[in-house]
DNA sequence: CCTACCGATCGGTAGG
DNA sequence: CCTACCGATCGGTAGG
């Protein structure tokens, strides 16, 4: 098994593109004749990097997560566990759906609500990817309580399950509404939650 | 012009059926061809109905418009202005959600993120049903204020951003993760958010 | 990686 | 409302 960092490279480059156009129009409106005429490549050639439909499709997801975590989560992580990486987090995520990182937006919130109610593999990944971002935001959550940097009273999984729902909110209402101020939205009710900097 | 109840009955009948698959398949996933076999009709008659695949997912957010006020506003215009409307607003859309109405969840929520990045007549009547969501549930919280229902220091329109987005993001996470318990946070987030009944 | 092709399905039409 | 059909596009394959 050699490595092919030729391929490797036209792979990584076609999946950003499929991961841009899944997000403006879904993973089942990406299809490899308009994403092969799109790069320039004829249909069987882009076909042959992933074999179906489903493979370029939990493929897309990989590269979505591996942007996610390089645009939102990663440098989150420069912070100590708590309040402060807590913040960064929520901060870092609004960034991702405002600077639109995707052009449709946030991948996950166009993906998700197009595979909640079909079972498969697709569904499969995406489930695992929001469920590893959701443990992350609550452990962070958890850990802020325990350094007392939250009131003891907070429940975590509550906050949690708060803070994430004033994000997506945010990336919804700006998409469909071309509002911008949800952004602001989503700060103030954050910020609301969590004690004064 | 006569009105034709019969065929009035049927368009009901197909159209409630398309409200269905495009809250678990997509509006762009809702098929004229499967829907006919679905009902029994030839693709051509079913066709017929509405001329063009536009008109009919346009026929069909319509029907879904009606099922959400019946389902969910009506109920609640039986109380009067303020902070019991707007408890009633709140609970009829998480029990709209939790009972299936639509057999893929909300049918908006599948509808909005489909369709928010994609120009188009369709994308502009969802919009507008959405911002006669949010102004019903901005204009009542606003009432509940004037009625010294809520604190004065209330923001009407910030507070009705964040009940929406718990009622938003249970519907996700029950779908995404069958998870029933996501209900319970809504609402525990919600009723924090008022003063106790 | 390409051309050329497959059967299935898409939205939509002709004609009755 | 039907049968029969249209061109376009879908995912996928053969063969090189």
């Amino acid at each position: 098994m050699v490595g092919r960092p030729q391929n490797d490279q036209a792979r990584q480059t076609i999946l950003r593109r499929a991961a841009d156009i899944a997000s403006q129009d879904g993973l089942e409106g990406l299809s490899i004749g308009r994403l092969a005429t799109d790069l320039g490549l004829s249909k069987s050639g882009l076909f042959g990097y992933f074999g179906s439909k489903e493979e370029l499709q939990l493929a897309t997801i990989r590269t979505a997560t591996a942007i996610f975590l390089d645009e939102v989560v990663k440098p989150a992580l420069a912070a100590p566990p708590g309040l402060s990486r807590l913040r960064l987090l929520l901060d870092n995520w609004l960034s991702y759906s405002e600077r639109r990182v995707f052009a449709g937006g946030c991948f996950f919130a166009s993906a998700n609500a197009e595979f909640d109610a079909r079972p498969g593999r697709v569904r499969d990944a995406l489930t695992t990817a929001a469920r590893d971002w959701n443990r992350l935001l609550t452990e962070t959550t958890h850990e802020a309580r325990a350094r007392g940097e939250l009131p003891a009273e907070t429940d975590p999984d509550q906050l949690a399950f708060e803070l994430v729902a004033f994000l997506q909110a945010a990336n919804a209402a700006s998409l469909l509404h071309d509002d911008p101020t949800a952004y602001h939205r989503a700060r103030t009710a954050a910020h609301a939650r969590l004690p004064t900097p």
